[in-house]
DNA sequence: AGTAACAAATGAACGGCGTTCAATGCCATC
DNA sequence: GATGGCATTGAACGCCGTTCATTTGTTACT
């Protein structure tokens, strides 16, 4: 009656080389490795499939569709990028450090992952599903990484901090957009390492000096 | 042997309805329409013209492909936008206003045209053309717009205004992008507008006193 | 051993895409 | 009217995402 046997419930398949696990897998690796070498346009179920030996119909026993597969690799891509800045955070003592440090490592994560940093904010879903999907979940992660040392450096908390944090994270953010689209032109020894630095050192003092001015009557 | 008669030479084409340059416009009207309405996955040469009666190959005697349709509908958004900010500047006298109306223009045109604005910074050309196309020009137009001002408020100059132009403008760009992405959860009240104020104003509260602590030593 | 049951995987099919190009149709001219 | 020649077509190619009836291999039970 029952299934139970020696034989675990995840190598009942019939002609399965691999696990669906393992499988599931293949397929995010394979999808993965095509969005480093040729971008999100790369992708397809057919490429894919090739790559891993299966067919494109076995996709989908796994996914929804493309966009399943590919939420799931941003959602690796953002992972790594969390433990990523969480690091360079970890490496410093000083707030004003460590936001320096933070900005850094993401600006540093896009440029040398760049194919799929961009593939996280790339990817149009279609109309529906408003909804924080996992990607919005991690990337408000990704946040809340630099709320701690910019509580600190700026003395403000609540509404004002959360919008301090958005606005810096942002900043960081389309310093790296538009850099890595060649949108900007970085004339002169000028880099994006500069840009993220100018932006936030001089982010973090106005908003210190403001926050002295405004907040605290002083002691 | 020459084709000079009483009718000019755009008119020449036989079964012709409509000029060259009045057929070209319709394409690239149609194309406009097609991505405010759907975006820029909602175009396809086949949309277009089904939308304005011809069949799809006729698009490729007028251009290129549909990557060069797109590169034109988005030089055309671009021009609005340059309009849009310019007019917004030129309503006030301050420079720090200047650059606060900039930043607002900038993120409301985004908002007001999400689609055509979005189309402007996600369509990724195939790896070739990396010298600067027409889009390229246009968005250091866009910056261009704020030197004036900005050398203003910051009593800065060269390299460092250049730098701290485009990093402003990376900034609220990088609002722009995760706001229309929905990819900043917006708690509260809080809108995109309080975050450009405050990204910008922080910013350059912060430029002005690192200036005044490096640059002039104080009369 | 034989067989029934069943899940894994296939591969053909559908409709749509960008793009090309020989064929067609229309017009101005001779 | 015949002709030359360009504007436009529409069929075709090879790709895409996605679906699903069919096949295939493995297990479980007789």
């Amino acid at each position: 009656m029952n299934q139970s046997s020696n034989c675990d419930p995840l190598s009942m398949g019939r002609r399965s080389e691999h696990t669906r696990r393992q499988l599931s897998d293949l397929i995010l690796q394979a999808a993965e490795q095509l969005i480093v070498d040729h971008g999100l346009a790369g992708l397809s179920a057919r490429a894919i499939a090739r790559d891993i030996g299966y067919t494109p119909g076995t996709i989908y026993l796994l996914f929804a569709n493309l966009d399943d597969v590919i939420l799931h690799v941003n959602a690796r891509t953002l992972d790594a990028l969390y433990a990523y800045i969480k690091a360079a955070i970890a490496k410093e003592r000083s707030p004003l450090r460590q936001l320096m440090q933070a900005a850094r490592a993401y600006v540093e994560f896009a440029r040398t992952h760049p194919n799929r940093w961009r593939a996280c904010f790339e990817h149009r879903l279609p109309v529906d599903v408003a909804g924080p999907d996992d990607i919005d979940v991690r990337i408000q992660q990704l946040i809340d990484l630099i709320m701690a040392p910019l509580a600190d450096v700026s003395q403000t908390e609540g509404a004002a901090l959360d919008a301090a944090a958005q606005a810096l994270w942002s900043g960081v953010h389309g310093i790296c957009i538009l850099t890595l689209t060649h949108k900007l032109q970085m004339v002169g020894g000028r880099e994006i390492e500069h840009l993220t630095d100018n932006l936030v050192r001089h982010y973090l003092v106005g908003l210190a000096a403001s926050d002295a001015s405004t907040d605290s009557m002083g002691p």
